[in-house]
DNA sequence: AGCTATTAATAATT
DNA sequence: TAATTATTAATAGCT
């Protein structure tokens, strides 16, 4: 938003980078602090600069009443995600555990959601219950509509062009066998006579299976 | 910075406060992320909607890595927050390596992959830095592997059936132009003469475009 | 959800 | 640094 465009990659001369921090560093927090106002929400903002100084700001309470918020949000034990996904995980677990079992349970998560990504792009090897299919299909359906990749495109393209080629020939070749009857039945020669059959094949070729 | 100046206050129309909510929302996680890519940065992010849903965005690592960065850097054992705004302090990071970073470690693993769906498959909404996605592209190289779907294969198989029968009508098709020219040695009727040219067409298709 | 007319943010420059 | 300004980016008000 200035004398000119920005690549959204890390600016390189250190000056400017500065710079920068610091003017869009007051630029986020002033966003911050509106979105707050004018929506009535709570926001938590930490920024470390490069050298680890840190800038924060809460815009109710403390960052420490929102971190503890936060916690409670992402179910108490506290993983860093929302809502969403592919877990399974209890929402309601006693806090304190043996730490080997903290990890074989988190060990068993990641196999849940590897399993999830590994039934998508496999081809489902059914070991997925119910719940599960169900929210991978409904992700499906989404997916789908974004599938028409260039590449297939491009497939069905040379399809077509293929398809048209055989159209031609068969028109040639068909061409070519009239005119030989033609020949034929003017020099009263019967050599000819087989060519259509030993050159047989099919040309109805099964369409259905491109209809995406 | 529309249609109007706005007043830094509360907007009491509920419907524009959820819609603004949602733009402003979007914005400021974008400012963030750009603050952290221009400069090198870590951002962290956490909104909390007047209905207590959380939004997030951590730019490094996960939140919970965050909040650990900030405990330490705003004094050890938790205590001790800075009540007010745009406090800036120092921060050290001693390394260390035990069970519980094993956890920690894990649910970093979770959240990649969980984040990482979301991307994918969500739209993007790009709250992924570049470690992650780094990650995720390993992960990726892996589910490729598996997408050789039974639909592809079927158009590739599709393409080499057609090709074929190509083959079999230009075979066909230079058999009779030979027959033809036979005849039209042996009985000196020219009327034949320019059928090879009459059905020209290319014959050779670029091929290259399917080596996957 | 999209679409502009405007305002707000800010990159380059002084 | 701090201020200026030419541009870009964000978004308020409408559909």
């Amino acid at each position: 938003m200035a004398r000119g465009k920005i690549q959204l990659k890390r600016i390189e001369n250190p000056v400017h980078r500065q710079v920068t921090f610091c003017k869009r560093r007051t630029g986020l927090l002033k966003k911050a602090k509106e979105l707050s106002v004018l929506c009535d929400a709570e926001v938590g903002v930490m920024i470390f600069s490069p050298q680890g100084k840190l800038f924060e700001l809460a815009t109710k309470g403390t960052m420490e009443g929102m971190i503890d918020k936060y916690m409670k949000c992402t179910g108490g034990g506290g993983r860093g995600s929302s809502s969403a996904t592919f877990t399974a995980q209890e929402q309601l677990q006693p806090p304190t555990l043996d730490p080997k079992d903290q990890v074989n349970e988190l060990k068993q998560e990641i196999d849940m959601l590897q399993k999830g990504i590994r039934y998508m792009f496999g081809g489902g090897d059914g070991t997925m219950n119910l719940q599960e299919l169900l929210l991978l299909e409904k992700h499906l359906e989404y997916w789908i509509s974004h599938i028409r990749s260039a590449k297939m495109d491009i497939m069905l393209q040379e399809i077509q062009s293929l398809r048209n080629t055989e159209g031609v020939l068969k028109n040639a070749n068909k061409y070519l066998l009239e005119k030989i009857e033609e020949n034929n039945n003017s020099v009263l020669d019967a050599n000819f006579a087989t060519v259509e059959t030993n050159y047989s094949y099919p040309l109805t070729m099964p369409s259905e299976i491109f209809e995406f």
